[in-house]
DNA sequence: TTGTAAGCGTTATCAG
DNA sequence: CTGATAACGCTTACAA
């Protein structure tokens, strides 16, 4: 049987709370004895049991970490390690453990978040998903669970506290950043509408346009879920059209890779013959050939804001739903230029 | 307060202990009561408190999960969340929760895993790091913690459960695959050594240029932390050799990459002018230009059988170390050919 | 400042 | 087949 606090407390010769006392660091308690116990948890190698804890406290210092159902393509994008690394940053630093949980579809998923809240083996829950987990974030807020998301919810935008790019702004950026390099006929690729943020950036990208009295072509506007054979066959058509697009932005750094292929195969030049700029700025931006010119969202950030304010309203109950927003910027490398004709 | 196994009893009409028996499938108990205890559950919405449970049975339904210390780049490599993958659902399947651990130190990681080992938070630990985590591999086995390492441990290879890819034999056969090609001047380009894998594949490398009867050029051999600036210097330097090799053995999808570029740069052509296989099969190696020639390791089940195998042994006590070595095979794509002069 | 004792919600060991 | 009852290891009033 491992050590526990009673072992410690016959070392040390006090009571078991005493122990308790020193270990949660409570104040009232003589710099002597605190020593004293101390260094029979050092003799002992004592550690905590953590389910006992919990157990008697009726809070587990974790997080629960909800990720997309697995089979979802946004597990392939690296946008996934590094927001997760953000995350887990975020609870080290206070302490917190993490919990993850998957499903194949949204119905395990769901199944899965409950047991893990009812079960209490988390104080908070991180939503990486935001798609249409309406089941999900109406179970978290009707229980009152402590919960944030990272993205944009689609509804109850002031009831959920999330952490998100402006991606409308930013979307809206680069397409006046492409219209002032003198494009005009802008094309735009992105991918799900059912993704937020997809509509925000597709949002963003037409009030850029109609801001500068350029009018809305909905030929230049495609939508893929993700892309492969589907996606080069889109940037085909586009390029067939009899007034193709001399500059096209594109939602996400890894279809912009794809683009870039299916442009090659078309002897399209990038930028010569077409600009591209696109979002995320994951690595692959950098390598991509020519390197993207591309918006980094400081994924670190969103995934650090979200775990450290979920901890805050975790420790500090009726701490106010807020809405994050991490900042942008446009980092600029060589697949843009004039338009040439 | 939540509803407990008691409130379920008052209602059923029965003890608790009873209650619990009913959770744990107990064979005999008539179906009669079982299924009045199933009601009282469904009708309070009842769900087991983990933390009350794991106390009382000493065990915990749940796997830890190791990931490399957070600034490694092995975090970036789309390697990773396939593998998470993979490791989640061989424990989904057995029904068992994921725990996840990093730190910014091999120390804070050591120190997380100490924390969640003696804390009983998890019955088993999952490494996903075959770098030279000596402390921890050595702290597991000698409290005698089920463990599974995804990778290659670098000693104590029969005394360490592990799951793994041949990659010897993987190298050895890309490497045939170009020499079968015509290719008489092949180079490699792996990672850091301290990488077990890359050491691996280099010798497979050698080894079949040896059976070939080849002798063995130094100067053909890159190590490369990762592609980046570095990378593209030594790539450089390769093709500037009086002889530069007419083909490339690569370590993985994301190095040739790199590599690519810096050989489009150059002027170089793939396939025609220089060979490329790579490791990995990540998406990123269809969506090259050219696409790779890549060496499929089957990443999902490296991590479906590292939990699966995991949980084995930590339900049946006894079970033997093994080493589950993971089929691979070549997938062909364009950047591969005869040797053009 | 420290000790005592009553839980926290389950499981598990005995009886019956 | 089912019911008491004692753990499990810790926290937290309440006393002292």
């Amino acid at each position: 049987m491992a050590v526990t606090i009673k072992d410690v407390a016959l070392l040390a010769n006090v009571a078991p709370s005493t122990v308790s006392r020193v270990i949660a660091d409570n104040p009232r308690i003589s710099e002597e004895t605190k020593q004293k116990v101390k260094k029979a948890m050092e003799q002992l190698g004592y550690h905590p049991n953590f389910n006992a804890r919990n157990l008697a406290s009726q809070s587990t210092h974790a997080l629960g970490l909800v990720m997309p159902s697995s089979k979802d393509v946004g597990f392939q994008n690296p946008f996934f390690p590094t927001v997760l690394q953000g995350i887990s940053e975020g609870a080290q630093e206070k302490n917190y453990a993490l919990h993850m949980t998957t499903g194949k579809s949204e119905k395990e998923v769901l199944e899965a978040v409950v047991q893990m809240v009812q079960g209490k083996r988390v104080d908070g829950v991180v939503l990486l998903s935001s798609k249409v987990e309406d089941q999900l974030i109406s179970y978290l807020k009707e229980r009152e669970f402590p919960f944030v998301l990272i993205g944009k919810p689609y509804r109850d935008i002031e009831e959920i506290t999330h952490v998100d790019n402006d991606n409308f702004r930013a979307a809206k950026e680069v397409t006046e950043y492409l219209i002032d390099y003198g494009h005009r006929k802008v094309g735009f690729i992105g991918g799900s509408l059912e993704l937020v943020v997809t509509v925000d950036r597709l949002n963003g990208y037409k009030q850029a346009l109609v801001n500068a009295g350029i009018v809305i072509n909905e030929d230049y506007i495609v939508q893929e879920e993700f892309l492969r054979e589907g996606g080069q066959e889109a940037v085909r058509e586009l390029m067939a059209l009899e007034q193709p697009p001399t500059a096209l932005v594109v939602a996400d750094d890894f279809m912009a890779l794809g683009v870039l292929n299916t442009l090659d195969e078309l002897g399209i030049k990038v930028p010569d013959d077409i600009s591209i700029v696109s979002f995320n700025n994951v690595l692959l931006a950098e390598m991509a050939k020519p390197p993207l010119t591309s918006v980094d969202i400081n994924i670190f950030q969103l995934g650090y804001q979200a775990s450290k304010n979920l901890i805050q309203s975790i420790e500090n109950k009726n701490e106010p739903t807020k809405r994050l927003i991490i900042s942008h910027q446009l980092v600029e490398r060589s697949s843009c230029s004039e338009p040439n004709s």
